[in-house]
DNA sequence: GGAAAAAATGATACCGATAACACAAGAGAG
DNA sequence: CTCTCTTGTGTTATCGGTATCATTTTTTCC
């Protein structure tokens, strides 16, 4: 049919127009008549024109419509969901999702910037706030419109969009402690890259702390954590500990491995040892006994972060700091 | 520190040498001296050059480092797995990926190529083979290397990677035969937008068929599979055909959800029912009894895509035909 | 009716790289 | 000692849009 793709000199002749003038009409922006209005987008779509966005993007400071989005990772935990939200959200205002997973190490968050800077996005998603110097450097000089997500930072660098991961160990804590559990544990994972989560974990500590219980023994398994790294940290924390009343994981993939273990052990759930995650997947509340844990609506997270980023990318006042509500989920594990 | 990016230009001079012949050097293409190599490496260097992708991707046909990976979601199933392999193997390389998921519908297939190949991406990931006439003429007139992954494909547009999921649904039906089950079921979701997990049930059917065995009864729900999808497909199974001796689940979240269920109706598994998934998810392993699944490796389907699309890309020759093999685990549930 | 303001449109430069070709210098062949 | 071939390097055009400013046309208002 077509002989190759038309670009807007094509579009412009058939129209009868400048190129400009054909640019200013598919843009809407700038003056132009109704009627050559008209006429353009006719032959905008009597050709079957696809603007070529690599060269706007390059003839412009500010046409880009790439968005830089990393995560730690994009299997197993939450991030997947977050992820699938930004880009449907992107998606459904015109822009195009880079992706980039950098598994917590602040050396490949640098080096995926560097590389996705030499794209001139519109705008980046990051996740966590703990950048190397040089990535600072990197996003001061850049002045792009940056989200970051995940962790709350209440004196973020450009936008954030998080959660009280503290708060929500904080809470856990207290509920631990009102079970009347005493002998607790804390069980993580990525042990050498440490994300967000031990952050939960501090949280958790500063409950018992503040109620003169004794500290939760912690075991931060060296993998990502899952299913397994679950099974064996209750492994490990019963063989060091022995009598634990109760664990606090990572989050609920590894709280459902550990209650396998536990279980497997012949523990009672919650008679003789109380379990807690976090995160709230699907697979927690349809167990017989509803996984005690956090829920958090990683849609919600998603969608303002993408919706933040755009307004601002826009040039419209955006709030600076969003929280996502988490709730936590008695459930019927503790 | 820097006032502002430096450019091949800014190079060039540092080096004393024409921007072509620091386009050489540092592209380590064409003709030039040793001497002149290591002035331009130092020059680059020193001014902390980064080539801008955008520019040189817009300059040229070949230099686009972009790849568009599309998967139907990120969440949930085994398709975080499959991209997040995907984009660690294309990064190890040097390219970016642009992500974009379509939930099993065609017209959004469509609606993402034609935003992508905006960008003129290097390359292409596309999952399944399901397209409409729009993006098969898409595809033609771009003639960019293409891997179809998830679904073997023995004639493939370009170059297929996947698995063969009719044979893997055979292959479990022959198993649930062979352990006595005849009143069977399959249970799987997306029914309004099907992927390929129901050429899982062709093949699982033909097996029945082959062996004389009376055709299972199928219930597609409406949602994308997921724990609560499965739970309320036994649950709508069971109200509605009685005593199934079998269940075989669009996938491991399924029939996780299909198991807890089973067992808060007090069926015994699998004395009272057989119970398979296919996908063979962390959980499943450590499940009390293991489940009955298939196992399929995401990480060495993520690589080999890649890698074959950049060996295709790079113009070299690939096989393109790659069969993953996959594994059915007997388990304990059937 | 004519000047000033506003609206519509066009001409040109430019973004930062690469491709294609031109050209100078040195090596090897006869 | 010239002639060709190779090697190294530079020059110019180009990709497809957008920004800027100039120019023409129309409207407004006294």
């Amino acid at each position: 049919m077509d002989k190759r793709k038309p670009s807007l000199t094509q579009v412009a002749e058939a129209a009868g127009v400048s190129k400009m003038t054909a640019s200013r009409v598919l843009r809407n922006s700038g003056r132009f008549s109704g009627e050559t209005r008209a006429r353009v987008l006719q032959a905008a779509d009597r050709l079957n024109y696809v603007p070529d966005r690599l060269a706007a993007a390059f003839g412009s400071e500010t046409a880009s419509t790439l968005v830089g989005v990393l995560v730690p990772r994009l299997s197993g935990g939450l991030f997947g969901q977050v992820v699938e939200t930004i880009d449907a959200t992107l998606t459904r205002f015109g822009y195009q999702t880079l992706i980039g997973t950098y598994e917590n190490r602040a050396e490949q968050e640098e080096a995926w910037l560097k590389s996705v800077l030499s794209w001139r996005p519109a705008g980046l998603i990051l996740t966590g706030r703990g950048h190397t110097e040089g990535t600072s450097a990197m996003l001061k000089a850049a002045t792009l419109p940056l989200v970051e997500i995940w962790d709350l930072n209440t004196r973020p660098t450009d936008i954030s969009v998080g959660i009280n991961h503290f708060d929500c160990g904080y809470e856990m804590g207290r509920l631990f402690l009102s079970r009347g559990r005493r002998r607790i544990a804390c069980a993580g994972a990525d042990a050498s890259a440490p994300g967000l989560g031990q952050v939960r974990f501090h949280g958790f500590q500063e409950a018992l702390r503040d109620a003169g219980a004794p500290p939760a023994e912690t075991e931060i398994l060296e993998d990502r954590p899952s299913f397994y790294q679950g099974f064996y940290a209750a492994q490990t924390l019963l063989a060091r500990h022995g009598k634990l009343d109760g664990i606090y994981f990572q989050n609920d993939e590894m709280a459902i491995g550990g209650m396998a273990y536990c279980q497997s052990a012949g523990l009672g759930i919650p008679g003789d040892i109380g379990i807690a995650g976090w995160g709230g997947m699907d697979a927690a509340a349809i167990l017989e006994r509803r996984l005690t844990t956090t829920n958090v609506s990683t849609r919600a997270l998603g969608k303002a972060a993408a919706e933040a980023l755009l307004t601002r990318v826009r040039g419209e006042p955006v709030r600076d700091v969003i929280e996502i509500p988490t709730k936590l989920i008695p459930g019927g594990t503790l």
